[in-house]
DNA sequence: GATTAGGATTAGT
DNA sequence: ACTAATCCTAATC
């Protein structure tokens, strides 16, 4: 297997640094192969508290690494010139790329063999780097928080630490940094958070850098866009996060369902025209929607009491054939 | 045992 | 006022 991590500390994505630093990138590849990327298993961290344990973060790593493991193969081994398959990636809704992946993909000078195998590098980078941005906007959707560190008041640090130690299965250290705002936390070396978190710091702080890293990209990125708030840059549809008023489980709901990519192991469409869905995994949809409300103590029972609530309202009903864990939109879109 | 249904009450906005 | 959270009993799968 080739080395993702050494070709992306090059630095060289989308024809600009990211300021990756080792760290993060072999947190990112550390987590690489698993098998799933947003179990938010329960914190039952005894044994497996060393930070070093298969966490789950990048979803793109398993694509690359586990199912498209042959292609990604061939790609860096022995054929330059095979077409590198961009649309398992690109066929998902979010029109959502920056205009400098664009510009990437043109000016190229083809011919020695060694270049073609850098731009097929390239474009494994790119795809990468994109599923980095995707995940973390979902992150970002999901906790009702901005995408880049630097705006987080406490509360939104709280909640990324709690979520970041979900996804690597990290003991609770939330309590070592309630103090910190988004600022206090993004000029804190590595060290500092070593100090406060001598266990699980160092992944702490390699997260926060792909965190920062990507806002930073999409500083750059987003140059020359039109002046929109932070909120409609970050979400190309207007969402519940842009409203201002607190979400609706229904939303939430629906949210999930079009991110098959990273929630369709908990929740699916079973018949989208019709609206028909399936709970997979209750308890972890659960988890997610206490997530996104700030309710630790939710679980599925009480989650099925409010969408039963949406039964008289008439948005939500059980389908006509009554199947365990499916409900029904009553207006599909 | 998990899910479903719905009543009652409380909390948060 | 309204939605959701919480807690509950009872029925069902």
């Amino acid at each position: 297997m080739s080395n993702p991590g050494s070709s992306l500390s090059e630095g060289t994505v989308y024809g600009s640094r990211i300021a990756m630093t080792e760290d993060s990138l072999a947190l990112l590849e550390r987590n690489r192969g698993s098998a799933e990327p947003w179990d938010l298993g329960e914190t039952k961290t005894s044994g497996e508290a060393q930070c070093g344990v298969p966490g789950l973060y990048l979803s793109c790593f398993d694509m690359l690494l586990t199912e498209d493991a042959t292609w990604l193969v061939k790609v860096s081994d022995a054929s330059p010139a095979l077409a590198v398959p961009m649309t398992r990636m690109e066929h998902e809704d979010e029109p959502e790329q920056c205009p400098v992946i664009d510009s990437q993909e043109q000016g190229l000078s083809p011919g020695l063999e060694g270049q073609e195998e850098e731009r097929s590098l390239e474009q494994v980078q790119s795809m990468v780097v994109g599923e980095v941005l995707k995940d973390i906007e979902t992150a970002c959707k999901l906790l009702n928080i901005a995408a880049d560190p630097i705006d987080w008041n406490s509360g939104n640090v709280q909640k990324w630490l709690l979520w970041t130690e979900h996804l690597y299965r990290l003991p609770h250290a939330g309590k070592a940094f309630h103090d910190l705002i988004g600022k206090d936390l993004c000029a804190m070396s590595e060290e500092d958070f070593r100090q406060r978190s001598p266990q699980c710091g160092d992944t702490l702080h390699a997260h926060l850098d792909i965190w920062k890293s990507t806002a930073w990209m999409k500083e750059r990125c987003s140059v020359g866009e039109t002046k929109t708030t932070g909120c409609e840059d970050l979400w190309s549809e207007a969402d519940s996060s842009c409203s201002g008023q607190p979400i609706h489980l229904w939303q939430f709901l629906r949210e999930l369902l079009r991110k098959p990519h990273n929630y369709g192991r908990c929740i699916r469409w079973l018949n989208k025209e019709k609206g028909i869905f399936k709970i997979e995994d209750s308890a972890h949809v659960a988890r997610l929607w206490g997530l996104r409300k700030n309710r630790p103590a939710m679980n599925y029972d009480k989650l099925s009491r409010s969408i039963r609530q949406y039964y008289k309202k008439g948005i939500i009903r059980k389908p006509d054939v009554s199947q365990r864990l499916v409900y029904q939109f009553v207006h599909p879109v």
